[in-house]
RNA sequence: GGUCCCGUAGCAAAGUGGCUAUGCAGAGCUCUGCAAAAGCUUUUACGGCGGUUCGAGUCCGUCCGGGACCUCCA
């Protein structure tokens, strides 16, 4: 099936066309790991694997997926200096050497990443590479002097600079976001860092070292520039090396059109030639109870804040999923519980399906075209899920034929590689721990049921509630759960 | 100051000028001694005011309200 998109370069919806027939190459912007990720940096993650996932399974891509894990900036450098307070015991003793620290420091979130990631049913394997920035620093420095080279970067006090005016007067900038230069805003932090350069709107692509900071050494022409790389030039050098350039998509979220993304398209195409990627797309930000997240509402909140209030992981993952990924998610725990309830009445559904033995035929071909024709239109979870129930509100699962079945489940099964958030299997055998004076208290109760001792059977019911299980009677006798 | 987005029923969320979105919640019904579960049925909308049109949630204007970005936040 075709795949339309949303392509920040144009802002229209257009049909997705690789460079290579059949292969979709896709770069995601991943986590800077300085900490854990909270629930909008994983909106972002979410959005790039379902994108990644309707590739593969409705377009039938082979899918070449990378997503960056950026290990050196600003944020891990503070938060890994010896003395830092932000250094748990976990990570082991620090060494003193600013290298060999940073890595420490960034490899143990790096960890907690893929493990809430892999929670979120991310799976590992989808991903040819998760590159860190800091085993390409070689790779980025021969894109600065390509950059330098060709008349659009300069070298002050030993760091490098992007020339932004040169730049626009050779090609332009502003492709994805708008910027009024003789414009920004009054007391926005202009001039970020203290190092000189000829304007405040180029920007760094190689930073000098400073005094006890990891560093690499960087040679250019004869000089010694022993720095760090600035935070755009990775991702340019790394989807060059991991997927060749142009690729076809390169994600992030809506704040990183500008600066982030703007700069990583100029820098790629002054020192390579070629802008990275044909399309680009941005997921919106996510709110909490209707506020942007922030530590000061108290509505700040990582996966692993999430789970120790007992929410499932695949209910935050399908929650998103209700929601387009160009629109603002309103994150509530009411609407995870709606969530629950939705994805449990699909997966009952599914569990029905399994076990069916009748005679029905229905036309399952039609339902699975109107679903995946709409992930095909611009990843659109939302109507997609629509004529999902739509198609489980008319039918009855237990009366279908076994080709139907079959036909189904092969469907749901297709479906779930895309969602990833269900069981394609028979109902399983539930096995709860049930204490045996409530089962005594339950057999009382089916005893006095029997008799038509209608007030001792209530009463009885009333303490099995009050010990936290609930009593269903059926057919054949009853059954104890707990609440 | 600049750039842009959004205001749809109790909540969430689609909606490409004319036809029941959908989910959760609510209500009613079926089943049941009563329940629970399940199934069926169903009530609530388009921020305000103008305009275009035979017809507007959908296009235009305006006002009100909310939000995002504007040099290292997904």
């Amino acid at each position: 099936m075709n795949i339309s998109l949303y392509n920040t370069l144009t802002k229209k919806v257009e049909l997705f066309t690789p460079v290579q027939p059949g292969h979709a190459k896709v770069y995601s912007c991943g986590p800077t790991v300085y900490n854990h990720a909270h629930i909008g940096n994983m909106r972002a993650f979410l959005f790039a694997d379902l994108l990644q996932r309707v590739l593969r399974v409705v377009g039938q891509y082979n899918v070449h997926w990378v997503m960056n894990i950026t290990d050196i900036d600003d944020k891990t450098i503070r938060d890994s200096k010896v003395g830092s307070d932000k250094w748990l015991a976990e990570m082991g003793e620090q060494s003193g050497n600013p290298n060999a620290d940073l890595s420490t420091f960034t490899k143990y979130y790096e960890s907690k990443f893929v493990e809430d990631i892999t929670k979120l049913g991310i799976e590992a394997t989808h991903f040819i590479s998760m590159p860190r920035a800091t085993e390409f620093i070689p790779a980025m420095q021969e894109l600065i002097r390509n950059i330098v080279r060709n008349g659009f970067g300069y070298v002050a006090e030993g760091s490098v600079y992007f020339n932004l005016n040169a730049w626009r007067d050779a090609d332009s900038y502003g492709k994805l976001f708008q910027v009024d230069f003789g414009n920004f805003r009054e007391g926005v932090r202009i001039d970020a860092d203290e190092y000189e350069r000829e304007s405040v709107s180029d920007f760094v692509l190689w930073k000098a070292t400073k005094d006890g900071e990891p560093y690499w050494d960087f040679e250019f022409d004869g000089e010694h520039l022993p720095g760090r790389p600035g935070w755009h030039i990775e991702c340019s050098a790394m989807g060059k090396e991991l997927l060749g350039l142009p690729f076809d998509i390169h994600t992030g979220g809506v704040d990183l059109r500008f600066p982030h993304h703007e700069d990583e398209i100029a820098q790629s195409k002054a020192g390579y030639g070629v802008e990275p990627a044909s399309f680009w797309c941005h997921n919106e930000f996510l709110e909490v109870e209707g506020k942007k997240m922030s530590k000061s509402l108290g509505n700040f909140f990582t996966l692993h804040d999430l789970l120790e209030k007992g929410i499932d992981a695949l209910d935050i993952r399908f929650a998103m999923m209700s929601a387009h990924y160009q629109s603002v998610f309103n994150f509530t725990f009411d609407g995870i519980t709606a969530a629950h309830k939705a994805r449990t009445r699909v997966q009952d559904f599914i569990y029905d399906v399994w076990s069916a033995n009748g005679t029905e035929h229905i036309d399952v071909q039609s339902v699975r075209t109107s679903v995946f024709g709409e992930l095909a239109n611009d990843v659109h979870t939302p109507k997609a899920l629509a004529q999902l129930f739509g198609f489980i509100n008319k039918t009855n699962p237990t009366t279908l034929n076994e080709q139907s079945k079959q036909e189904l489940l092969a469907f749901f099964t297709e479906l779930n590689n895309v969602f990833n958030v269900w069981q394609i299997s028979s109902r399983p055998e539930v096995i709860i721990e049930i204490p045996e004076d409530v089962i005594a208290l339950a057999q009382q109760r089916w005893q006095a049921k029997k008799d038509k001792n209608f007030a001792l059977s209530d009463s009885l019911r009333q303490q099995i509630t009050e010990r936290g299980y609930v009593v269903k009677d059926t057919k054949e006798g009853f059954e104890v759960v707990k609440e």
